[in-house]
DNA sequence: GCTTGACTCTGGAGTGACTACGGGGTGTGA
DNA sequence: TCACACCCCGTAGTCACTCCAGAGTCAAGC
């Protein structure tokens, strides 16, 4: 059995939009695949096993940069792998600190959603309110005007993995 | 008193970056501030409320189209208050779901971290292991082929809300 | 008067990881 | 022959900033 497919097929097999497959493509992450004679790409099955760890890697929102490097272990396997750990702890680290932050968030959310009463003018509105009052600095650590060390967490980018079909 | 400032005493008071204060202006949220002869924006108290309110919403991660919507309602106090009711539902999922996969996404990269022993050789690193085993499909969701309601929660924008220097 | 330095102005480009689009070529079943 | 699905390429758009170059403005110091 050949299994030689097209970008399609590829995608369709890995869950994956064309569009990515290219983006990858341009950006170094898959190697250029061969071409049939009308042009159309042609992927083996090392190609949908190189793209599936990518989107692994994705899901466990690791950076593309990242992704590269791990790629580069997988290919040579007698580098240390010393920078594995360390990239894997830095992703840990972030992924913790954004954690952190969304359940703060989460907090804060929940309970100016309950401040919505039976108000049907804006004005009169709960949430509107805090919202105005919370931006005059009250109870409010977003925005403390002479506080020394009040850095928040960075929030890096975003995972996403989303499939577009069966 | 007079309490008319230039970009940088409105960026040190609200602690925002005045490249942030032109970008929110270019994009309309921000209203054009007067302009002092030379040219430079002055802006009063109101400026000061306005772009707090923003930087509060921001830090709620609410994204910057929410927040003109919100800053609409506080300038119509008359319309009607579901649509904020239903626009901060909508943020509170969204955070809830980001918030879930987070945490599978911690747990994920926390037994990963694990998996890498004493073995300086990444060939034999545990990390790379598990992710090339997982990318093959074993006990992973991100990448199940036939699974028809296999959609991750969506990842959407990032807040950030960092200040550079008190 | 001249220089230095801090501040401001403008428009434009870069970030990450895609996503969408336009304009075309290819291949197959009816 | 025609419709339709698939593929090609390059470019531009998304979000919320962030950075830059090159120029103008202003007060203080010498
Ligand atoms: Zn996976
Ligand atoms: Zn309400
Ligand atoms: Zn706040
Ligand atoms: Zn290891």
């Amino acid at each position: 059995m050949e299994t030689v497919m097209r970008i399609g097929e590829l995608g369709a097999a890995a869950g994956v939009d064309i569009e990515t497959i290219r983006y990858y493509e341009k950006t170094g992450l898959l190697p250029d695949p061969a071409r049939s004679t009308n042009g159309y790409r042609a992927y083996g099955p090392a190609h949908l096993e190189r793209l599936a760890f990518i989107r692994h890697c994705r899901a466990l929102d690791i950076p593309l940069a990242d992704v590269k490097r791990l790629l580069e272990f997988v290919a040579c396997p007698e580098n240390d792998c010393g920078d594995i750990d360390r990239l894997i702890d830095a992703q840990l680290a972030r992924v913790r600190a954004r954690l952190k932050s969304m359940q703060a968030l989460e907090r804060q959310l929940a309970s100016l959603r309950g401040r919505c009463g039976v108000a049907h003018v804006a004005g009169d509105c709960g949430i509107l309110h805090e919202l105005v009052a919370a931006a005059r600095g009250e109870a409010c650590a977003c925005h403390i005007e002479g506080l020394p060390g009040s850095k928040k967490a960075e929030m890096s980018t975003r995972p996403s993995v989303r499939r577009s079909g069966a």
